[in-house]
DNA sequence: CTCACTGCTACGAATAATGTAGCAATGAGG
DNA sequence: CCTCATTGCTACATTATTCGTAGCAGTGAG
């Protein structure tokens, strides 16, 4: 697929604006997590296959290639990460991390039956 | 399509952290839009799908009652509106616009051969 | 009763993702 | 050289998700 061109008509949004555009790539299954995951460093094709467990590699492939496109992420000898505009895009991916722990303080007692563990990785999330 | 939950496995964690549910959720085709366009107040079924342009109607409602079980989204006699779970989460997400744009100016003079217009549409898209 | 509009569902066609197998390239050890 | 293991990546059939369009029931105005 394709990666969004701001200022062209993409998904969701004929005039272009690059919000939509930014939403259109961000919004494909994966490339958050692929980013959220370099933040952490270098990794290589396998070690961010093993992050995203059930990614498969085309997929992989894919967002990667499109995330470079997008000068997102790069590719160097120790491996692949996060542009200085990548990494940006991360600090405000970052927040994301502490909402999330809230809301699923929020939302689990809401659905009950589908709870049983989690307390301890909820808990142990905000480690970076 | 099932929400995810915080704790259970989730594509791309076992573990359950909270934060690849918020991934996951967020990662599909049009909930970050709709978000955002919920953020200006409230919307009916019509008037996100408008908004929204090209989604399907199928589709709008899927996400619509994803985001309800979520927690993110609530309706009223206005039409659809953001939880206040919803409204921070939206916090999060405004910064994107003002990334967004900085984006657009770097990547498209890589892209050239796909760049006619745009200018206006860039410079105009801060006003919320 | 009609007309226009709304929220929403149905469904076939098109597109994207999964899961698995496997290939070429590289490097270590013998 | 010749294995063997590992890595980055491709191929491809199966399955899941989304698109695009038609249309139905409900509401309110005229």
């Amino acid at each position: 697929m394709a990666i969004p061109i701001p200022g062209q008509p993409v998904r969701g949004s004929e005039s272009g604006a690059p919000i939509m555009a930014v939403f259109d790539l961000l919004g494909r299954r994966w490339a958050m997590g692929i980013i959220w995951n370099l933040s952490r460093g270098p990794q290589t094709f396998r070690g961010l296959q093993n992050a995203c467990e059930t990614i498969s590699p085309s997929i992989l492939n894919s967002r990667i290639k499109e995330l470079k496109q997008a000068l997102i992420v790069d590719r160097s000898l120790e491996g692949y990460h996060l542009t200085p505009l990548g990494e940006e895009l991360f600090t405000l991916l970052k927040p994301f991390g502490a909402w999330s722990i809230n809301w699923a303080k929020t939302i689990v007692p809401k659905n009950p039956e589908k709870w049983d563990k989690c307390g301890d990785d909820i808990e142990n999330q905000n480690s970076k």
